[in-house]
This record gives C-alpha cells, structure tokens and sequence, in this order.
DNA sequence: CAGCCTCTGTGACAAGAATCACAAACTCCC
DNA sequence: GGGAGTTTGTGATTCTTGTCACAGAGGCTG
C-alpha cells in the first residue's frame, strides 16, 4: 500500500467520525478502508450532467449546489448537499450504471468520499445503518424536490424569491448573503430586472437591506 | 390461519408471478407469505397528504394517480403507478415512520400489495433482487419527479401540454383519451379556458382532434 | 483622475396566462 | 320535446413576468 493512499485511508476516517458518526465502527472501517477521497475547489463542477457513476459519493467538507440545466444552457438551482449528506443520484445511478440527470457545482472547497459500486451489495447486506442512511438520503431528496415543485407550481415570484432567501440564510447559516441580483435570477430561472424590483419591494417592506454584492436579511 | 388469510396469500403469489417476474422464488414466496391484498375501487383514495404508513404498496393491478397537494386544494398530477411498480414514498416513509407528502387516488379498479415494515430489514439483507427493486423505484421515481421540474420551469404551457397528452397516450396506452379539459386545466394548475385555447391550437395544427369528453390525438 | 467594468435602478413595452362574462352545443332524464 | 346540467368556444380585460433600452453608482487600474 502507498503512503498516498495510507493518508487516504487515514482522512476517511476522520470524516467519517467527524459526519457520520451515526455508522458503527465496523462499517466505518469498512468504508474508510475501500472509499477515496477527492477534493475540489470552490467553483469546481464536481458532476456534468449526462455523467456517468462509478460510485457513490459522500460529502465529507464543503458544501455542492446542485442543479438541473435546461436546454439553452440554463442553470436552476434545486438543492444544496452538506458534509453527512450524500448524493442520492450517485447511489442509484451507481447501482444500475444509468446516467444522471444533475449538474453538480462546489461553492467552497469540498472534498467528497467515494466509495466504489462494489462495495455497496456488502454494505447493504451487512449493515442496517447503511441501508438506512440510503433510503433516508432518497426520501430526503425526494422531500426536498418536492418542495422544489411545490413552490414552482402554485408560489409567485415574489413568494419563490423571499423562500429562496431563507433557504440560503438557513443553509449558508448567515443574514448577510454575498449574492448579485444576477445570480439570484439564474437559480431562480428569472430575469435580473425583475429580481430586482421584487428585492427592493421586500426592502420597502423592512425585510432585508439592499447592498452592492450582498442582501442582509431580517427575517 | 383462516380462509381469507389463504385466499390473500394465493392472490399474492399470483400477482407477484404476473408483475414481479424479476423476483427469484424465495424472495416470492417470503412477501406472499407476509403481505395481504387490499382492493380499491376507481376514483377511491389510496394514501391522503400527511398519513402514515405501516407498510410498504407494491401495485398489483389497475392504475394509480398520484398528486401533490397545494395549499388551497389544488390537486396538481405528478406521476402514475402501475402494476410491478412500487410506492417509492411507502418504502422510506415505511422505514422512518414519517409522514407523506403526496396524495394518491386510484383511477381503475386497483390492487395493492401491502408489505409490513418489519419485513423490509430481512428482505434488505437477504435479497439482492429485492434492494434492487427498492433503489430503481426511487430511481425512476426520482427521474420522473425532475422531468416535471424540467417542464415546469422550462417550458410554456403549449410545451407542457402537448408533453401531458404524449404521457397520458403512452401511459394509458391509447390514442382516444377520455378527459375534459377541465380536468386537463387540474392536472396541469392551469384554467379550463386556457387549456381549450391551446387544445384548439393543437388541433388546427393536425396534432389532435377534439370531441365532447375525449381526444383522439395524432403524435 | 480617467477609463472601464460590474452591479443596480427604472421606465416602456410585449407576451403569456388567469379571470370574467357569456353563448352555444351536447347529454340526460322526466 | 323541454328543461337542467355539463362541456366547450371565444372575446375582453387584468396581472405577472420577461425583454429592451438606458442611466447612474461603485470599484478597480493604469
């Protein structure tokens, strides 16, 4: 064995401990000693959308925006994943050698486990916590997309824009947002205009306090 | 064990040789062994937003419609089920003990499968075939979930509703649908007159002719 | 400080979709 | 056949959102 890989194994562990600790020792060893890790920086694309798995990928730091492109190139925002979390697309597409269907960016330098296809029949088998973990991520995403649709289908704009707000305060754990008008627009499959003026209303309205490349939020 | 019980476990293992063909016979005869048959009639509800689920629903026969609920009532169409598919939502709702979000009606005469929870962890564990089976219904689920973000966010309303009749066609495996645009309008949380404009569009473009309470389509 | 780039603000207009109002056509049933 | 209920067609109007055009403000760099 490497010493490269050594120290693999050795950082695999440790976020595992530090996220996961949920999984008892046995199936931490288990994956510490089979998973790799990647590291990306901030902006990096981490899955293209058509790409194919070889494995299933766990956040271990940082923090992946996942999106689902339109035919023009278009990038709507669908959902964060954090360390602890895992890519559920990565877990079944991985399964069944399919392709997925999502555009995967880091915004902060992250680094992800991945643990390769063949280990999953043993770890399914073997491990109840596993197999937990998996359906709990599918039904979370699941949850999450369909809250996703819910907004798209029967909330306004303005409704879209002041939930996308929280959302981000919530994940990002801050009130001050360091987002532009623009990049808003585009998570939200809108114009830049019209952001614009929907932000100075909420402004209007006390609820947060505009800046030049960044929104506070009082919410 | 009773008369009905017996009835139910027969009925099971027929519906399991019909739709579940990719079962090995041990994983067959152990869920025929445990599920029970439940029957719902055309238009009868088979799960409301926000129930609990004891069981995992496997479809055995007919069709299922499933929505999701908007804060006024409105009941808009998410995808259907059909024979040899399963609830995705039963199984990590079954799992977790939470809430669905998702309401689902029969719209034939419908069959189901019901499977206790306490049977998921050995199935799990000792059928390959069977944790399988669970992944590719998320799987699919999952993928069918973001084409109706796609179309949502991406597309206008003549896109999206030609895409619908496409779906309803292939689904229902029929040129003639029996549907008012009313019902059209619901599906789709649009309005009746607007969905009998562009119905009028498509038919003077030769895609579909129109009659009273059906549409005979040409794709 | 001059020039350039990015970000934001705003008015005018266009397009898509929802809503309202009403009429016509079809179906069923007494 | 006549009336009631359901389904469909269509114009007029309004609302929301997207698009175009342009201006000004802030920040960076030579």
């Amino acid at each position: 064995m490497s010493q490269n890989q050594a120290m693999d194994n050795y950082s695999s562990s440790f976020f595992l401990g530090k996220h996961f600790s949920q999984f008892e020792p046995a199936l931490k060893e288990k994956i510490a000693a089979n998973a790799s890790l990647r590291e990306f920086s901030a902006g990096e694309q981490i899955m293209q959308t058509g790409q194919y798995f070889r494995s299933t990928v766990l956040i271990a730091e940082g923090r992946v925006k996942l999106y689902r492109e339109g035919a023009a190139g278009e990038e709507f925002f669908i959902y964060y994943l954090e360390p602890g979390q895992a890519c559920a697309l990565s877990m079944i597409c991985a399964t069944r050698q399919e392709t997925s269907q999502i555009m995967a960016k880091a915004i902060e330098p992250t680094i992800v486990l991945t643990i390769p296809i063949q280990l999953m029949d043993d770890l399914m088998r073997e491990h109840k916590t596993w197999y937990y973990f998996v359906l709990d991520s599918y039904r979370s995403r699941f949850e999450e997309l369909l809250t996703v649709v819910d907004n798209v289908i029967f909330k306004s704009m303005d409704e879209r824009l002041e939930y996308y707000l929280k959302r981000q305060c919530e994940k990002l754990q801050t009130k001050q947002l360091r987002i532009t008008h623009q990049e808003i627009a585009n998570d939200l499959n809108s114009s830049r205009e019209v952001i614009s003026r929907l932000l100075k209303k909420l402004e209007q309205n006390r609820q947060i306090s505009l800046f030049r490349n960044y929104i506070e939020c009082h919410f």
